[in-house]
DNA sequence: TTATACATTATAATTATTCTAAACTATTGA
DNA sequence: TCAATAGTTTAGAATAATTATAATGTATAA
């Protein structure tokens, strides 16, 4: 089990206040198993439902932005109803389930690696991602 | 050049009615030579530069969706900023220059083809887009 | 050419997100 | 320890993109 002094370590690290309000969304956060996607609003319910306590959308907001610009978070483009983020930053692709609107990892096995062979000239490449969306195969797509 | 019966040929092959509006939309999506990457926005400013009438949001967003409904555009996941939209409908990816906020289509030749080897059991693959976001060399990124 | 179904329009409503300014809190250093 | 201060939280207002509404207009089929 992680400790709460733990993420106030990394707040810490990541020249972040290690506020009652920043400690509580990592615990959320980065207290589990497995990877976790999520949107905004995705999170704020969660919080309200694991603590007794509301945390303001504002902060919820920019708690996620402040971690984010840290490189604890990473936002994934889904479409452009919500902002959707990822507990996982390591280098990964994803697969997104248009019937249940849910975001999978890929495993490295699941993909060949990429290989881009011509750049925009003078430009540096900050990242590649893949989404694989996918859906039930007796869905008829009108 | 292409001329107007056309789009109101197209149109109709699509089971849209060839509203005048719907044809001039057309006309500024598809009489290019060249992709055209836009944002609902970008396009409502053109369509107010290139023709003297106006088309209200409402319309503009109405035909949009259809004309993409029947496959003639592509929606692409950038950012939650905004919906992105590209007159190629054929299998490509993209750059996304994030100094100046472009789209650009990758050519067959910028990257090798993706070999996706395990799927999501019972899901059928409706599309595989990288996105290949690139900036300035000399700018940091604090 | 007329009925009908579908489209367009202006405007209101909605939703996600950001801004604001006041109240609060963690940190620094005396 | 305690005050100063710099950064944080908060509720609510503001903004921006998008969707809904309902009245008016138009294309199409009979």
């Amino acid at each position: 089990m992680t400790k709460n002094c733990n993420f106030i370590e990394k707040l810490r690290e990541a020249g972040l206040r290690p506020t009652k309000q920043r400690v509580k969304i990592c615990e959320i956060l980065f207290n589990r198993e497995k990877t976790f996607h999520f949107t905004i609003n995705d999170l704020a319910k969660k919080i309200s439902e694991d603590l007794n306590q509301k945390i303001s959308l504002a902060t919820v907001y920019n708690t996620v932005h402040a971690i984010q610009k840290k490189g604890y978070l990473k936002e994934i483009a889904i479409n452009s109803d919500k902002s959707y983020f990822d507990t996982n930053t390591s280098d990964h692709h994803h697969f997104y389930d248009e019937d249940t609107h849910e975001l999978i990892d890929c495993d490295q096995n699941d993909i060949d690696s990429i290989n881009i062979k011509n750049n925009i000239t003078g430009k540096k490449i900050n990242s590649v991602e893949v989404l694989i969306k996918v859906a039930s195969d007796n869905q008829n797509q009108n």
